[in-house]
DNA sequence: AAAAATAGGGATGGCACCATCCCTTTTTTG
DNA sequence: CAAAAAAGGGATGGTGCCATCCCTATTTTT
């Protein structure tokens, strides 16, 4: 059984983080922590595969540098045989490097850390040793967020909505469909099913239809 | 129809306030926007009812105080009939005053937002006027995901594994029947065939059972 | 004009989860 | 001891979503 733990403080993103873990791997179990002592006591007592971490703890000054390499290195230290991935809002190369040297495999910045690019990651680790994600804002459009539609409905709409300009509809469909490993004629028909609940409500719709 | 924006560059944590947002509203349209220029461009062209706002954007200073209240108040100009709440992981009470002071409704610390929490601070905001949470780690234990438990389980195994000390088995299930608004015999159900699922698969248990 | 893409539906079975009610045995508590 | 709490399981119907296959107009492209 797989056993991976997330060090972050920030409730949401902790659990969002968890999320992504376990949407990599089949079964497994995720524990979180809030807290270096709470990590601490999980590395002495448990065995884990992977341990994901935030160097921005309570406790410590997230301006220092020192305290983050401190936080890293203890839990490295205290899980050696496991995977260590760094994961911080306010990421640069020059720490990266830093996190790489004690032994961090892979190091990624919050910003355009997004659904399922932890599998990647994941990939990167596995065949080149060390994956490395900084942040970078690459949004040209918002989000939507429909309370109407299924979680498929809505993937629909989103892959549509950041279709790019001289693409096919029924290209996106193919792409729907490899990604969410189904046919493209149901991609296809989530796709309108959901446009239909938008305009039968009303919705102004997000631009590309 | 009720209409927020969430204006935050972290991805993950962008897609959890979306969330909050939509748990917290029937029916409702969330768009989020990973840069001010995007929510700029929204707010221009469309009316919200809601907008949550965390001030370290990319192309500002996260550290200088005139670049994070020249964020926020750009916003809340731009959309002087919405409820405005900002949200951000370096809190504290001498900038939440400040944002107060020019319009916001709410200041939250990213350290203990969790799920639901949004519901209360909504809450306080209709009747108070105004709400205040600042970050402070409370966890004295980690939580547990397993892959193998749906989301009623996991729910069931969470509020267990968190019982204070002397609280009685059948008071947790009454509290998981207020909040989940089931019967409090389902509960109990719930939190059995969790642990056996658990125990079957040989899982060392949490604390607590 | 022919071919392809798009819009717009209807009907289907399968399945996972939700929620409930039922039962027995063992352990703990007053 | 008696009563309550807890462990452990079986059976049930409902519901929403997933995924598929089918159909016909209309529009756009070639």
């Amino acid at each position: 059984m797989f056993r991976a733990l997330v060090v972050e403080d920030q409730t949401l993103m902790r659990l969002a983080l968890m999320n992504e873990v376990q949407a990599s791997f089949e079964k497994c179990v995720v524990l979180g922590a809030e807290t270096l002592n709470i990590a601490t006591v999980e590395l002495q007592n448990n065995h884990f595969d992977l341990v994901v971490i935030d160097p921005g703890l309570p406790g410590f000054d997230p301006t220092s540098q020192g305290d983050r390499v401190a936080v890293v290195d203890r839990i490295i230290e205290a899980s050696p045989s496991a995977i260590h991935i760094v994961v911080t809002g306010s990421d640069n190369r020059c720490e990266a490097d830093g996190f790489r040297r004690i032994g961090a495999a892979a190091y990624l910045g919050k910003t355009g850390l997004a659904p399922g690019v932890f599998s990647d990651v994941l990939d990167d680790i596995s065949t080149k040793g060390f994956s490395l994600r900084l942040s970078r804002a690459v949004m040209t459009k918002p989000d939507y967020r429909f309370s109407v539609l299924t979680p498929r409905e809505q993937e629909a709409i989103d892959m549509m909505a950041h279709r790019a300009p001289g693409v096919k509809r029924k290209e996106i469909f193919s792409l729907m469909a490899d990604r969410l490993a189904i046919d493209a004629g149901s991609a296809e028909k989530y796709y309108k099913q959901a446009r239909a609940k938008l305009m039968r409500q009303g919705h102004p719709l997000p631009q590309g239809l």
